[in-house]
DNA sequence: AACAAACGGCTTTTT
DNA sequence: GCCGTTTGTT
């Protein structure tokens, strides 16, 4: 019976209700995931559903991993063949397996945005269309809005002018993604939806084999993901979705929080459970959240509540600019951590700052770089994403898939090999007329290689040569391919390509690169037994947030959407001004503004014990500096709730003040006033004072210059050289005279 | 073909 | 204020 212990009654009854279609409307902090976890246990244990008949989908790999870890825990032992992962990989193993029943081999690339634009770029040069009036990324979007809702290019109906330039551009994109053998995100989804339904049988055998379907995260799914739920579940009905309305935020991605009407339509005989008691916050945090998510149309009313009892006020503050906004954290952090004596004193992995774009992390690094501080940075600028890292895996790739034009294309002349723009135009025609692909095409000018297009190649001489000396290192690397690990075959293409040396140049730049490499290399040597495949598939939809570690020692920077499904006991959000969040290019449409609602309410109850709201006076965009207005989802928050009552009591009156503020003349008014109190004059020191520090080590400092009541010092530190620290800060020791 | 310098567009959010 | 792309130079 353990299964059912420690669950409150609402809990249980989703645990255990019988199968069929169930939904599951939960809170924030109220157990979902558990709930998931725990039926899946139950549906094995009680109701002898074998694990190979269990589906249970989520939206991120952690979500996956910690779902199938807990299920482990509770039943012990392995589970053989129950599926428990996200969406995109799930679906993307079908496909794999069924891949003689559709377009593409089981070898096909998974294409991300930065792919699909390249591909629309092409498919616009082919259709005689100016990329600069057809932007490449609107492109992508409609594109992906369409396959989000199940329309194929025959299927596609223009509205608009764009439109009608959009649904040529799809069709041409489409048949270019045939021609490399590549599926892009929203294909994974869309292609499987459309094998079921052109192949009967493979419809019956998934319908067969997955008895129980589970879902988590149900508010986050589009057209696409709701009709592949509807189609597995079609013959028994065993659909089992959690989430909740108010925690949808990715709209952008074709998420459709009505999908949970449609689903009490679609299903009319299922059950609606709600959760409501929240084991995460303290009450004020709750009630703060309830105050800014009311307002949004639609809802379906939940009662949070908490046996928490009420917890320490929210604290707002205005600061003068962005760096004071990211000092004022740093230090609240560095007070809260030194404040001893107290019974239970923060740890630095208790924090969490959260910001609505990526742009703002980085005065809040500044910020803990001055202090002295590490951090732990979510996203941002994404490891994939960077360009050494892209193109290795684009080696990898043409290795891999020879059809893969856009990676072929990407390495073809990187580093140079005397592979010009020329050159490559004219082996493209070539392999264009006859009717091969260009990797194809190449391939056939390695040395002894008897396939390729039955003419001679269209260039010679020194092209000539270069063209087949790429070949040769092509199929040197394709032979062994098969049969060397991920790693080795790494060292193999690294070396052998030139593409070492090029980044081995002695520059500061080249070393960072070199270890993003090195980094991804070791991604490959943790999994040896990975195949190439396997290793390809995994870079393409495991995400940088999906490997955040368990043990915290360091406060957490990240956006309010990495945020969804994590907790922290104190959360700073910062830069609550509207333009920013609520963010400008919301303003004119309502869903848009009731997403970022959502997106404020998942963000204030990721907290546990302390929230603190930010916004500036100043924030500087592109270069110069603009005047904030603070966030209307503030006026939102009930006043009593709110520490330091008299400055934010009636935020109205705040924003009319705000607004009377903007005159001219307008000095930095609060700046010097504010460091004073923020950082009391704290141990001076002179130059050649031996220091040591918590984290860098020992140092000797260089010079010491005042700033703003504080004192700016540079420290040449034996291990890292020389760093700017400020004083106040920085937690340094003198350790005698050096 | 390879590099340096100027230019322009851009910021939501992610599988 | 940054990044990638285009342009000009050798």
């Amino acid at each position: 019976m353990g299964i059912l212990e420690g669950l409150n009654p609402q809990q249980k009854r989703a645990v255990t209700a019988p199968p069929g279609a169930v939904l599951v409307l939960a809170g924030p902090g109220s157990g979902k995931t558990r709930v998931l976890t725990h039926r899946v246990a139950y549906l094995i244990r009680h109701r002898e559903v074998a694990p190979w008949h269990i589906m249970a989908v989520t939206f991120t790999n952690k979500a996956a991993r910690e779902m199938r870890d807990r299920v482990v825990e509770l039943l012990g032992g392995s589970l053989d063949g129950l599926t428990i992962g996200t969406f995109h990989a799930t679906c993307a193993r079908i496909l794999r397996r069924e891949a003689d029943r559709w377009y593409a081999t089981a070898d096909y690339v998974i294409y991300d945005r930065d792919d699909q634009e390249k591909v629309v770029k092409q498919a616009l040069q082919r259709l005689n269309l100016d990329d600069a009036k057809f932007p490449p990324r609107m492109m992508v979007k409609l594109i992906g809005r369409a396959k989000n809702e199940l329309i194929t290019p025959q299927l596609y109906r223009a509205g608009a002018y764009v439109e009608e330039v959009a649904g040529r551009v799809y069709a041409e994109y489409q048949a270019l993604m045939k021609k490399s053998n590549a599926l892009d995100f929203d294909d994974l989804l869309m292609q499987l939806v459309l094998v079921l339904d052109a192949e009967p049988t493979v419809m019956k055998k998934y319908q067969r084999r997955y008895q129980h379907i589970l879902v988590d995260e149900f508010q986050d799914t589009n057209t696409a993901q709701y009709a592949l739920l509807k189609r597995l579940a079609a013959e028994h009905g065993n659909l089992f979705c959690v989430g909740d309305e108010d925690q949808s935020i990715y709209r952008f991605r074709g998420a459709d929080w009505r999908n949970v009407r449609r689903f009490r339509e679609d299903y009319p005989e299922s059950e609606t459970i709600l959760l409501e008691q929240n084991y995460r916050s303290t009450q004020i945090i709750l009630d703060a959240a309830q105050g800014v998510i009311r307002p949004n149309p639609h809802r379906t009313h939940k009662a949070l509540f908490t046996e928490r009892r009420a917890g320490a006020r929210i604290t707002v503050h205005e600061a003068y600019n962005e760096d004071e906004e990211a000092e004022f954290v740093v230090n609240t952090i560095l007070r809260m951590i030194g404040a001893s004596g107290r019974p239970q004193r923060a740890k630095p992995g208790d924090f969490a700052i959260m910001y609505r774009t990526n742009a703002q992390s980085r005065r809040i690094e500044e910020a803990f770089v001055r202090a002295g501080m590490s951090y732990r940075l979510v996203g941002a600028t994404r490891f994939y994403a960077r360009r050494e890292v892209r193109d290795v895996i684009a080696y990898l790739r043409a290795v891999h898939n020879p059809d893969d034009l856009v990676s072929l294309l990407r390495i073809i002349n990187v580093p140079p090999r005397g592979i010009g723009a020329k050159t490559v135009a004219a082996l493209r025609d070539w392999a264009e007329q006859a009717g091969a692909s260009l990797g194809a095409a190449i391939a056939g000018m390695a040395e002894g290689s008897t396939s390729g297009p039955g003419m001679p190649p269209p260039v010679a001489g020194r092209a000539s040569r270069a063209v087949s000396r790429f070949a040769d290192l092509l199929a040197g690397w394709v032979a062994r391919s098969e049969t060397t690990p991920v790693a080795d075959l790494m060292d193999l293409i690294l070396e052998e390509s030139g593409y070492r040396d090029r980044l081995h140049d002695g520059s500061p730049e080249g070393e960072e690169r070199w270890d993003n490499v090195l980094e991804l290399r070791n991604v490959a040597s943790e999994y040896p037994e990975t195949t190439l495949s396997e290793f390809l598939e995994q870079v393409a939809l495991v995400s940088e947030v999906d490997n955040l570690t368990e043990e915290l020692t360091a406060p957490t920077l990240l956006t309010l959407h990495a945020a969804k499904g994590l907790e922290f006991p104190v959360v700073f959000i910062v830069g609550l001004e509207d333009g920013i969040l609520p963010h400008r290019r919301s303003w004119d449409d309502p869903e848009q503004m009731a997403e970022e609602r959502r997106l404020l309410y998942v963000g204030i109850t990721r907290a546990m014990d302390r929230l603190y709201l930010l916004h500036c006076f100043r924030r500087s965009a592109w270069g110069d500096a603009e005047l904030g207005r603070p966030s209307r989802f503030l006026d939102d928050l009930p006043p009593a709730l709110i520490a330091g009552a008299g400055e934010h009591l009636d935020r109205r009156v705040g924003r009319r003040a705000h607004r009377d503020r903007l005159l001219p003349g307008l000095a930095r008014p609060a700046q010097a006033e504010r460091r004073a109190v923020l950082a009391p004059a704290g141990p001076s020191f002179e130059t050649g004072q031996r220091v040591q520090h918590s984290v860098f080590g020992e140092g000797v400092v260089i010079e010491s210059e005042p700033a703003d009541g504080d004192e700016i010092i540079t420290v040449a530190f034996e291990e890292l050289g020389l760093k700017r620290l400020l004083a106040s800060v920085a937690k340094l020791e003198a350790i005698g005279e050096g």
